[in-house]
RNA sequence: GGGCGAUUAGCUCAGGGGUAGAGCGCCACGUUGACAUCGUGGAGGUCGGUGGUUCGAAACCACCAUCGCCCACCA
């Protein structure tokens, strides 16, 4: 084995080698286990987010594979319809074509082709992170299978009547010409202007002193289609006026003053213009009042031909200058106010979202969202964390009818047909229409232009992938599946619908349990993204990756190129080496560690490179464990080492696992990635292998201890790399497969093992209590050589004074352990009637171990060094003290408490005389000392 | 306007009614036969504030402060 650890020797062959033997795919077991993966973007490439919820994943999945349980890691990606719809029209617009030039099939065409090109990207990527997918059943949302359940799903849902075609207000991305659904859109606080317009009262609705009412707007240029103004019905002000007219400038229409409980009297004027195609209030309005709705832009949000001419092709944004400037003219704009509002915006080319009137597809929601609340209510389905679940249940105690329909190309088409009447029919084909409702050949049918919510196709990905609406073996075994693991960010896109839909078509929840985890931030807690210059590609953390790269990489293809500078100049402040190798291991035990309950994770490049050194520790070990090995006879035939170290890392090791179990139970990834650290650098390496060294370095040592000893040493190094397994795929399959021999586990790979058993004979009391004593007694000797900075390498000689019976049988029985850790040369009991040379001294209970002064040790520091522990232990006895000389507590408080409280008063006092003792000495030989 | 979360060591974060923990960083000593991507020892926190519950609160409750996120139609 080379010397220090270089994962990139290692990942890529065993990764190909397990995919070669399909030991990814399911592998029978009574149990099931299901992960399907959230869908990443077919064209997509691999981001901080993703290789953690893909190590959550895989994590989960290995660990059940291990269990023996029946495990499939369900693996496809999405077709992205938007997304991947503008990039291969950026393209097209860098050749300057359009997709209009092109043609529906030829750009069709196009896309599938660019998938086909670069589809595979974020597939390679995912084998570099060791996601264990099982290829063999890879999906992608436009297969055929799941188009036939994407036509199944809409069909059926359009003939229970769940499905509709309307005409409504919708948010009109006017860049992408299509309508998107609440959820896509975005509003953000913006600085923007409150018009005040005066609209003069028409004529036979002024009386003298009154002659116009003022309105206040944000939104100046949908005044050309407003059809009333609407007061607060009790608003006194306005009360005569209800009923009357308002001659509406520049458009000179008269429109009705109305009365509805809408309008805030408190704000702005009182007044407000109601304008129902272009506002979702002012719609509701409208329908309340029957008022007629006047659509005055076109579908690129200009103004429209049915408008004053003057206005006619105008952008929205020009024409509002223009109206503001008429208004002024005519004399009737009062004032402008700064006014900050919620702009709307769509969610992936950012621009500014209007309310617009078209014809649509929805979803009715509300029948399906009744079953989806109870599941989550009644546990069948858990949110982890808990409290996700209210996130869940206030969107969907008022979710809106979902808009399905998009007015774009690359997507499910919709299954309907019109005839030349505008009958509209819903099925398969055109063939099955036709045969459904007996058309004949001459009857013309159109199919619907529009395709589906890319969400739609999403929403049955757990049953769609597994086969449904064919009755599958896959069905039966993994549906509903065992745990959905993604970010909050989604629940309303992806996992409520999962769940309306699972419940509806595939007959039961989608899956039992959601794990939400969190958002990857950078290390000041900013949101990753290619405009902040702040992404960190995992696949850089993995290989590593020179600055000047780093740097290209970072400053390319901005969309705001000006940033550059501040990006270059930031990245080489924070890393001015670049980025150093990590290796996947490393990267995916980070993000294990990383996944606590917390929303927000700052990923800390400090971590990485700690854990980095923790699989060159685990590395190093091995070596050490597998170098012994060659030195000794073959151990096969030995019994474990079944002295006091030896069981209790045995001990240690079921502990261990046991931590890892409980909490891998609650998905606190977290907290088993500890235990597996503490384990394997501060027990067995620390401890146990140190501890080796004493017996398999002594040449007096019996050949059957040493044996014993390679024998544990290796069996629990091999049981360790199991439990690794599941975080640190590839260097607990390259380390295991060197130890597995020496461990006597037969095996090609350590996927072929099985998740270790706690062994409940390991378990004794007394083992952790020889060992503590052990532990403390090393501790002592080396904090004085440590505070008394003696170099390490010096063996030092002790004498131990007053020690028990007990003291004496636990020191003789590990006397060559703790010479060996504690570096000593010589280790006598003071004999009987003796007097203690002046010393150092470390007390272990109401031992003392004196390491003589002569020629090491300084008085005045040890004096020192004692005083300050005398402290420690003063301070804590009157803490002690304080509370037992409370009558209550010793009242009160249960009696274990009191005693524990009792018997550390007790230890502290004890501590505290031999402290004084040790302290008078060495006081005395102080004022004895001539210098 | 509703809802959720956070506030613990210099930094990043665990924990949780019974004497405050980890990693990184820091200081000192050290190249002893797995590892300097290391070893040994050490320093460092009145757990955001104020009240309350309790024998006991950093933890539970209330309020406050600061920060963050989500949802919502005030023109």
């Amino acid at each position: 084995m080379d010397k220090t650890y270089q994962p990139k020797n290692i990942e890529r062959k065993h990764y190909e080698r397990w995919e070669r033997e399909g030991r990814f795919k399911p592998q029978g077991g009574d149990e099931a286990f299901c992960i399907v993966i959230p869908p990443p973007n077919v064209t997509g490439t691999l981001h901080m987010g993703h290789a953690f919820q893909d190590t959550i994943m895989d994590t989960l999945t290995r660990y059940q594979r291990l269990r023996g349980v029946n495990t499939l890691w369900q693996h496809g990606t999405d077709h992205a319809g938007i997304a991947t719809q503008m990039v291969v029209e950026r393209q097209l617009n860098a050749e300057g074509l359009s997709r209009r030039d092109l043609g529906r099939d030829a750009f069709v065409e196009r896309v599938w082709d660019w998938k086909a090109k670069s589809g595979g990207h974020i597939n390679g990527q995912l084998r570099r992170m060791g996601a264990s997918v099982d290829w063999s059943r890879e999906r992608f949302t436009m297969d055929d299978g799941l188009s036939a359940a994407v036509r199944d799903v809409f069909i059926q849902l359009h003939e229970e009547g769940l499905i509709y075609r309307g005409k409504r207000l919708v948010n009109w991305d006017p860049v992408l010409h299509t309508a998107l659904s609440d959820l896509e859109v975005l509003s953000e606080d913006e600085q923007g202007s409150l018009w005040h317009f005066r609209y003069p009262l028409a004529d036979d609705s002024s009386n003298g002193d009154e002659t116009h009412l003022i309105v206040a707007t944000t939104r100046p240029e949908t005044m050309l289609g407003d059809t009333a103004v609407a007061v607060h019905p009790n608003d006194e002000r306005y009360q005569h006026l209800i009923g009357k007219h308002v001659r509406l400038p520049i458009v000179d229409r008269l429109i009705p003053i109305i009365a509805d409980d809408y309008v805030d009297p408190e704000f702005g004027t009182g007044c407000v213009k109601i304008t129902p195609a272009h506002d979702f209030n002012d719609y509701e309005i409208g329908q309340r009042h029957n008022l007629p709705m006047i659509n005055v832009l076109t579908d690129d949000a200009a103004i429209n031909d049915d408008m004053p001419a003057d206005y006619r092709g105008l952008d929205r944004f020009d024409a509002r200058k223009k109206i503001v400037a008429q208004v002024e003219t005519l004399e009737l704009l009062e004032k402008i106010e700064p006014h900050t509002l919620k702009v709307p915006r769509g969610d992936r080319t950012g621009a500014v979202v209007e309310p617009y009137l078209t014809d649509q597809w929805y979803v009715k929601i509300a029948p399906l969202a009744e079953p989806a609340i109870a599941a989550v209510e009644n546990g069948d389905i858990k949110f982890v964390p808990e409290n996700w679940s209210k996130t869940y249940f206030d969107w969907m105690h008022k979710i809106q009818d979902w808009c399905i329909s998009r007015q774009l190309w690359w997507g499910h088409r919709i299954p309907a047909w019109y005839d030349d009447n505008g009958n509209i029919f819903v099925g398969k084909d055109e063939a099955d229409v036709r045969a459904k409702h007996n058309l004949s050949d001459d009857v013309n049918l159109r199919q619907d232009d529009d395709v589906l919510d890319t969400w739609f196709s999403s929403a049955l990905w757990p049953f769609s992938t597994l086969g449904w609406p064919e009755k599958t073996q896959e069905l039966d075994s993994f549906y509903p599946t065992s745990v959905l693991v993604t970010g909050f960010d989604i629940i309303f896109f992806w996992v409520a619908r999962m769940i309306m839909f699972g419940l509806k078509f595939a007959g039961d929840v989608p899956f039992r349990e959601v794990y939400i985890h969190g958002l990857i931030r950078d290390q000041d807690g900013q949101k990753m993204s290619k405009s902040k210059g702040n992404v960190l590609d995992p696949i850089d953390l993995i290989d590593g990756i020179d600055l000047e790269s780093l740097v290209a990489k970072r400053t390319t293809g901005l969309m705001q190129p000006h940033l550059a500078p501040r990006i270059e100049k930031a990245t080489r402040r924070q890393f001015p080496e670049g980025i150093a190798e990590f290796g996947t291991d490393a990267l995916r035990f980070t993000f294990a560690s990383l996944a606590t309950t917390g929303r927000d994770i700052r990923f800390d490049l400090g971590r990485i490179e700690g854990y980095r050194n923790f699989c060159n520790k685990l590395w190093n070990a091995s070596r050490f464990v597998l170098s012994t090995t060659e030195t000794l006879d073959d151990n096969q035939s030995a019994e474990a080492d079944d002295s006091l170290s030896g069981r209790w890392i045995r001990a240690r090791f079921d502990h261990m696992v046991a931590t890892v179990d409980r909490q891998l139970a609650r998905y606190r990834l977290d907290l088993a990635a500890q235990a597996i650290y503490e384990f394997t650098w501060h027990e067995y390496c620390d401890w146990y292998l140190e501890l080796s060294k004493a017996t398999l370095y002594d040449d007096d040592a019996q050949a059957h201890a040493k044996q014993a000893t390679m024998r544990t040493l290796s069996r629990t190094l091999e049981g360790l790399l199991r439990v690794m397994h599941p975080f640190m795929p590839f260097i607990s399959e390259e380390i295991w497969q060197r130890v597995a021999p020496v461990a006597g586990v037969a095996g090609d790979s350590i996927c072929d093992t099985v998740w270790p058993q706690a062994n409940p004979a390991n378990h004794d009391p007394s083992v952790a209590d020889d060992m503590q004593w052990l532990q403390t007694f090393v501790l002592g000797v080396r904090q004085i050589r440590g505070e008394m900075d003696i170099a390490p390498g010096k063996a030092l000689d002790i004498i131990l004074v007053d020690a028990s019976a007990d003291d004496r049988a636990r020191f003789a029985a590990n006397k060559k352990l703790i010479m060996k850790l504690a570096n000593l040369a010589d280790a006598d009991f003071l004999p009987a009637g003796d007097s203690e040379p002046p010393s150092a001294t470390a007390m272990h209970g109401e031992m003392k171990i004196c390491v003589p002064m002569a020629g090491l040790i300084d008085v005045e520091r040890e004096i020192e060094r004692l005083t300050k522990q005398l402290g420690k232990s003063q301070a804590d006895l009157a803490k002690t003290q304080g509370k037992l000389s409370n009558a209550s507590f010793v009242e009160r408080a249960p009696a274990d408490v009191v005693a524990t409280e009792k018997q550390r008063a007790q230890e502290h006092q004890q501590q505290i005389e031999l402290l004084e003792a040790q302290l008078d000495a060495l006081a005395k030989l102080e004022s004895n000392d001539p210098a």
